[in-house]
DNA sequence: AACCTGTATCGTAATATTGCAATATTAAAA
DNA sequence: TTTTAATATTGCAATATTACGATACAGGTT
């Protein structure tokens, strides 16, 4: 197969695996970490850091933009991407709530 | 293509990426649930838990083995595995560190 | 209008992931 | 020692991801 058996989890289990599925790529990490530290966030910006052609960045964009981890604005012909800091909340407090369950009261190791 | 250049990013980027890549998958989300609710923690347990055939699962762990995010010790001819809180830890601390990135000093959206 | 610049989309090749049946391995139990 | 239970490995088919050239499109500029 190579197809994920999403109908077999809960809603809640795809939707964090969703958003770390967005992230797990160092591109796409690279393209944040730009994204946080330049102020006119813009996509040739990225182009010309990156070690990537401009339609590889243009689908991880389109990637990171469909999981709602960023937000892009029509900025003359150029766009404005930006970080969502909602759903990069979202993320980590879904990820803390799935490491913090209740310690095993029987540890075995 | 589809190997992902993992040579032009840095190792942080790349260690970032692999482990939200080893929790990328709902299953393997479902799995570390799993984990942390039960207290003797056995993969035949989540063999009879998920509705994924026992290969499958077995191929699921050892990804997050690799990842370090879980360890295994041999309990009699079954085996134990649990969360890694170190790199559980390592992690959020890793996703949390991307994100807090100093703000922008223009903000555009 | 014609042109350039920035970005998106299409098509496609290379590679990776997911899932399972079959089989191997390992260790306890009978 | 044969059997049984638990886990791992192998091999393979189906699908997904990654990357990019070619191309399309949108908005300024001349």
């Amino acid at each position: 197969m190579g197809a994920s058996k999403t109908d077999y989890f809960t809603p809640a289990q795809n939707e964090l695996a969703g958003l770390l599925k967005a992230l797990a790529h160092p591109a796409r990490i690279a393209i944040v970490e730009h994204l946080l530290q330049t102020p006119g966030c813009i996509c040739t910006d990225i182009v010309r850091e990156l070690p990537l052609a401009q339609p590889t960045i243009s689908q991880h964009l389109r990637e990171l933009k469909t999981a709602g981890l960023i937000q892009g604005e029509v900025e003359g012909n150029a766009i404005c991407y930006c970080l969502n800091p909602q759903t990069a909340t979202q993320l980590q407090q879904l990820l803390a709530a799935l490491f913090a369950t209740p310690a095993t009261p029987t540890p075995c190791c």
